[in-house]
Formats: C-alpha cells, sequence, structure tokens
RNA sequence: GCCCCCGUAGCUCAGUGGAUAGAGCGAUGGCCUCCGGAGCCAUGCGCGCAGGUUCGAUUCCUGCCGGGGGUACCA
C-alpha cells in the first residue's frame, strides 16, 4: 500500500501545486463497499472549507489534472459527498504478485527504525511464583512487539526487571521455611498473608532431599538460603515457562545492581543538586507537583529505605545512558499509578522522556465456564501459564492474547478454550497455510511450477483480485500495527487474508490442465503463503506445513 | 472524592471524523466425481444515555449511568 499511496500521493500533491491549492494532511483509506474502488481520498471534502467551494467541484478540479489513468491505476471517479475513488489495474495487481514473491521474507519490512536502537520491558516479575495468565498477556505483547519494531529495523533488547531483595522476598523465604518445617514434621503456624501455592512446598520438598533436616537448628533467623534457593528455583521455572511460550529476553536486569554500582545515590544526589528534593518529617520527597503532578511523592522513607519510585527512576536513567531511542514499558494496569512519577523523575533530570512508550494493558479476567476465576500468587487458587499452554498449546496462548486489543480486558474462558480449540481463529489462519502447503506438494507431483512470470497475466477473476489486494494492504498494517502498538490489528488481517484465500480456493481451481493459468494460480498460492508465514512470525505462531 | 481503561449483534470482540457499522462463536438452512469440509454459501440479531463541535460522530469534547483498575513512607 505504501508504493501505490505514495505514487498517488505525489501526483495529487502537484496537482495542488498546479491549482494553487492549500497542502494539508489527508489521508487515503480503503472503502468499505467495492463498488467505492480501492483506494480512496476525502482530500476535496477537506479543501471545501478553505476554498469555500462545493467539495464535488474541486474534486472534479483535481481529477482533471490528475494524469490519470496511468499504469497502476485504471480508472477515477467522483463520488458521494466529494470522495475521489481509484481502482487499481490489473497489471498493477499482477505486478504486486511478482513483487511479494520477490521480496519474499522481507515482504512486509520497513526501514523506519534503521540505526535505531529500541529497549522493551515487560514481564518483570519477581521470582515470588510461577507465571499467571496475566503474565502471560504481557509476556506475548512484549515479545511481539519487539518483532514489530525489529520489522521496522530496529535493533531491539528484550529485558526483564527484578527486584531479588526485599519484604517481598523475605516472606516467600520464611513460606518456604515453613512448609520445610511442616514436611519435617514440627508444627508451624502458617501465616495467611504467606505464600499459599503448592510450588511452597516443592521446593521445600527439594530442600529436605538437598540438606535433609540440617537446616533446622539454624532456624529461624537465618533466612537467606530458602530466600536464594526458592528464587533459583522459581527463576529456573520462569525462564522455562517464558522459552515454551517461544520468548528469551536479552537482559535481566537485576534492581541490586542500582545500588551496588551507585545508580541509586546518584539519583539522589542529582535531585538534591536541582533542588528537586527536599526532606520533610523524616522522609526525602521529590518536588513532582513541579511537573505537573497532584502531589509530592516520597522517594526515601524515614527508614531510609527508598519506595519504588527512586530505583525505577534509576533504572529509567540506564535505559538512556545505554542509547536507545525508543523505550518501551510494558505494564499491567495495576501499575498505572506509578509510571508518572517515573516519567517525571527522569523529565527532571533533563532528559527526554517522550523516548518514552508507556504501554498498559488491561487485565485477564479468567473464566471456568461462567464462573469467575479470582487470580493472586499469595492464594494458592491461580491457574498459571503453564496451565493454559498445556491445555490450548503455544499458538493458540499467543494468538489469543494478542486478538484483543490492550487497552479491552480480555476474558479468557478456559472451558471455551479447551473444548472448542477446534473452532479457534488461529486453526483457521493456519490452516489456510497448510492448505497452500498441500497444493505445492500436489503441484510438484505434477510437475507443474512456476517459471513464467508472464503466465501472471492471465490472474483476472474477481476472487484472484480481491486476495491480491488484500495482500497489498499487508505492510501498511504492519506499519500502524507498530506505530500503534497494536498487534491486534495483524491478526484481524490474517483472518480476514485467510478468508479471501478460502474463497479463492473454493471458487478457483488452482491446479487445471490449463498449464499456464495453473502456473499464474500457483504463484498466488505462494505470495498468500509468503504473507501468512511473514505474519505468523511476528506474531509468534508457527505455520504449519500440515495439521 | 479524584485519576486511567472499557460499554458496538444472544456471547467474545474489530472498526485510522466519512459514503450501506463488520468478524468469530452460538442458532437455522444449503454445498463433497476432483487440489485438505479445521472449508465455502445463505439467513437472523445493533453503536449505554443526554448534550456539544463538524458539511459529516460508533470515532473528538462535556455530563450522567454501568463494569474494571488505581489513588501509600507496598511493588
Amino acid at each position: 500500500m505504501h508504493l501505490i499511496e505514495s505514487h498517488l500521493q505525489k501526483k495529487i500533491d502537484d496537482c495542488l501545486d498546479e491549482l494553487n491549492y492549500p497542502h494539508l494532511s489527508y489521508a487515503f483509506e480503503i472503502p468499505k463497499i467495492e463498488t467505492h474502488g480501492d483506494l480512496s481520498t476525502n482530500l476535496a471534502m477537506l479543501l471545501a472549507g478553505p476554498l469555500g467551494k462545493p467539495p464535488r467541484q474541486i474534486a472534479q478540479s483535481l481529477v482533471d489534472k490528475l494524469d490519470l489513468p496511468d499504469k497502476q491505476i485504471s480508472r477515477v471517479e467522483i463520488a458521494g459527498p466529494g470522495f475521489i475513488n481509484f481502482f487499481f489495474s490489473a497489471k498493477f495487481l499482477h505486478d504486486t504478485v511478482r513483487h511479494i514473491l520477490k521480496l519474499n521474507r522481507n515482504f512486509g519490512k520497513n526501514a523506519q527504525g534503521r540505526d535505531q536502537k529500541a529497549q522493551v520491558e515487560f514481564v518483570s516479575a519477581n521470582p515470588t511464583g510461577p507465571l499467571t495468565i496475566g503474565h502471560g498477556r504481557q509476556a506475548v505483547l512484549g515479545d511481539t512487539i519487539a518483532n514489530f519494531l525489529e520489522w521496522s529495523g530496529y535493533e531491539v533488547i528484550r529485558e526483564y526487571y527484578f527486584n531479588n531483595a526485599g519484604r517481598q522476598m523475605r516472606v516467600l523465604g520464611d513460606s518456604v521455611r515453613l512448609r520445610y518445617l511442616e514436611l519435617l514434621r514440627e508444627k508451624i503456624d502458617f501465616p495467611e498473608d504467606y505464600y499459599q501455592g503448592e510450588y511452597i512446598t516443592n521446593i521445600a520438598r527439594g530442600m529436605i532431599e538437598k540438606y535433609s533436616d540440617a537446616l533446622k537448628g539454624r532456624l529461624p533467623e537465618d533466612l537467606d538460603l530458602f530466600i536464594r534457593e526458592a528464587e533459583n528455583e522459581i527463576f529456573r521455572d520462569i525462564k522455562q515457562t517464558l522459552k515454551r511460550l517461544g520468548i528469551s529476553f536479552d537482559v535481566y536486569f537485576n534492581e541490586k545492581d542500582l545500588y551496588e554500582k551507585g545508580n541509586i545515590d546518584d539519583v539522589i544526589r542529582r535531585f538534591k543538586e536541582k533542588d528537586l528534593a527536599y526532606e520533610k518529617e523524616g522522609a526525602l520527597w521529590f518536588r513532582s507537583t513541579a511537573f505537573g503532578l497532584e502531589q509530592d511523592r516520597v522517594i526515601l522513607k524515614s527508614s531510609g529505605e527508598p519506595t519504588y519510585r527512586l530505583p525505577d527512576i534509576a533504572y529509567h536513567i540506564t535505559k538512556f545512558e545505554r542509547g536507545f531511542n525508543l523505550i518501551v514499558d510494558i505494564f499491567g494496569a495495576d501499575h498505572i499509578a506509578t509510571y508518572p512519577d517515573v516519567l517525571a523523575g527522569v523529565k527532571a533530570l533533563g532528559y527526554d522522556e517522550s523516548r518514552i512508550k508507556v504501554l498498559i494493558h488491561q487485565f485477564v479476567t479468567l473464566y471456568q465456564g461462567s464462573e469467575k476465576v479470582k487470580m493472586s500468587t499469595r492464594k494458592a487458587n491461580f491457574v498459571t501459564l503453564d496451565e493454559l499452554m498445556d491445555e490450548v498449546g503455544v499458538d493458540v496462548t499467543r494468538w489469543f492474547f494478542l486478538m484483543r486489543n490492550m487497552d479491552s480486558h480480555l476474558n479468557f474462558d478456559l472451558v471455551l478454550a479447551k473444548t472448542q480449540s477446534d473452532e479457534n481463529p488461529v486453526y483457521y489462519n493456519q490452516y489456510a497455510h497448510a492448505r497452500i502447503c498441500s497444493i505445492l506438494r500436489n503441484a510438484e507431483e505434477k510437475g507443474i511450477s512456476f517459471t513464467d512470470m508472464n503466465s501472471l497475466n492471465r490472474l483476472e477473476n474477481p476472487n484472484e483480485f480481491q486476495l491480491i489486494k488484500k495482500m497489498v494492504e499487508f505492510p501498511a498494517v504492519i506499519e500502524r500495527s507498530t506505530r500503534e502498538f497494536t498487534p491486534h490489528q495483524l491478526t484481524q488481517y490474517l483472518s480476514e487474508l485467510s478468508t479471501v484465500f478460502h474463497k479463492f480456493y473454493t471458487e478457483c481451481w488452482v491446479l487445471s490442465t490449463d498449464k499456464e493459468l495453473s502456473q499464474a494460480r500457483l504463484a498466488l498460492c505462494l505470495a498468500t503463503k509468503t504473507v501468512l508465514a511473514n505474519g505468523f512470525a511476528i506474531l509468534g505462531v508457527s505455520a504449519p506445513e500440515s495439521m
């Protein structure tokens, strides 16, 4: 779409100059109704105000000067209140198939991020328990957004930020310690706000195997061993889960480094130097109201411990220091209140906070049939990401987390996902791919292969054209999904592509005695396979040859 | 109270200020001599409410109603 749009845009811009019309930003869109053309612009209606003329008259004056039709546009018309509608030529559509086959694995890539470094931070769950469904949505979103950025030419770092110190971890260690004692038949009192999950007992069991009852005497003061053991175990688990989902991080960033390397002290010093912090009631406050926030915030508690804001600010400063042009943070809706403080802090110290793109995704609500499942790591009643993948598979897991706008709550009905897995959209899309592969196998058996570019001229059936027109959109869909951070638009698009392919398949017999037409349709299948596979690659789902 | 997200078909959701608002699931009825029926075709069902901006609003603004999430010297 890029190419054809810029082709038209240039022609139109020349016209505007010639007619002495103002240049204002106008849009091309794909009309919903086929008879309204393949591309349409509202330019004439936008010019109506400034020029004080009726839009249709303006449209006519533009069309008169446009020097169309040409090789790519076969027809132009003025319609409705003043739309200018363009129709693609058959030659343009044939050339598009050639273009896709030529670019192959690279069709859909763009160079918007060339020579730019991007960092995507996501998951960032502390090692206190297995990843849940909620983490799953974030994990898949983050990884996929990173994929999109790579398709736009960015050099991308996937980063996981975590904290293995503090109260949370002490509670974790102590939870394991109590289960350890319990397994050794000691009488224990397990607090309600401790980690209740089964995995705690499993870790404790592992420690008995490793240390027998040797840790009984040192208790309860020395928790450290229990904490480290739990952390290692849980982290191994988390990484395994992520790997299964097809996700690997380039950097695991430990909050502790910020203390050890002086980043925290550095931030405090710079805040004080710039008079951005003051002491009150024994605590150190950030003057965040100076940056448009509603209230000042504590960064150092009266106990001397930092609040989460301070390391978060220090951490983000390292992102700038590491030279990232684009910094993407993905959080769940529960963190919505924390990021304005961090952005204000970063800005206060002179960094360009517009480089940071904060993406907030809404929660996943899990249903067992019609019953809502409450999720909490503390309490035992959560469904883990692993359990979900066990039930529905990796491809379905990824697709389902991606198919909705992240601004929307995601209702995930486990019963439905299990019992109706045959009916779900990922299979619909993968089936289109597998079907094409099957045709290609048959073609090989019959000795038909695509060798003659001229055969493409035989494509003229409306179903063939519809399929090509859908593929023309692909680069623009990628571009927009990347720019707006909306992976669900790609899942949406791929389903549309699969639909037109299945229609084409039903209406147009690919391998016939007409060798030339067979070649042409085979080329169309190859192109469709490429576009589907490229889309799947970005989403991180597999492109099966058969299923 | 204040802040953020969401209210579109029976259900789950798409919808870049445009011309007749779409898809999947569910329901009903069709389509296999032949490349994979995990498919295709056909039927139904409608933008939470009230104002405003605009030539034009599901889309932007304001208020209200409903659901979710925040609002700590927890993260």
